[in-house]
DNA sequence: ACAATATTTAGATGATTAGCTAATCATCTA
DNA sequence: TAGATGATTAGCTAATCATCTAAATATTGT
């Protein structure tokens, strides 16, 4: 859990978060929305694979990220449970529901 | 908000949070929880005070920090809403509801 | 006033991090 | 097989960070 926590301490990575909640997205692509260079953004992947944020799948010459989304869940859940916060899904405004990132 | 994502990217300043959790404590007595020296934890403080997550009032020569709940709840909520998640508090489990956290 | 206690500040150090450019690897297409 | 394309790795720099010891500040009690 610590690794999320830190993989989340980046405000580039957080925002890289949200993009995928619309949907898996290239790497380039994912890539063109930040004013820092490919490699920079490649580093950032790499963060938030290690942490278990995103799952890559190479697709020819494309390598596409996907959110996955139940870590993200379960870091926020375990973290706001120790302060008697509670989390949910809000299903109705949940987006990218394609069941693919357990 | 990036502030305090980046005070709880260190698991130290976490625990600090989690031990206020039961209600204010002196620097010291926090300290003890640490295997850290004094002044290391004097900056981790800092940097809870810096995001607004904790707050410091001057007892005689101790310093009380009290969390500062309001605060990690509504970044939490801030970054969950983003997400599709949904924040609550949860007030069966909820401690330290001393009310001067606002 | 002095000594003890509680905390913070100052200053140094080693590790990590975010950023860059240049180079490499892998894949596709002409 | 070349060239072009998409992404990562290598190697570097500058900045930030967690940690330490020693010193300073503030407060209390004798």
């Amino acid at each position: 859990m610590n690794k999320v926590f830190k993989a989340l301490s980046d405000p580039t990575r957080r925002r890289v978060l949200q993009l995928l909640r619309a949907g898996p997205m290239a790497a380039g692509e994912l890539a063109d929305h930040f004013p820092v260079s490919k490699p920079t953004m490649s580093a950032h992947f790499g963060v938030l694979r290690d942490a278990g944020l995103v799952e890559a799948e190479k697709n020819g010459r494309t390598v596409i990220y996907r959110l996955k989304m139940s870590v993200l869940e379960e870091a926020l859940m375990g973290f706001a449970q120790a302060f008697g916060l509670h989390i949910e899904l809000d299903e109705a405004t949940a987006l990218a529901g394609d069941g693919k990132d357990t």
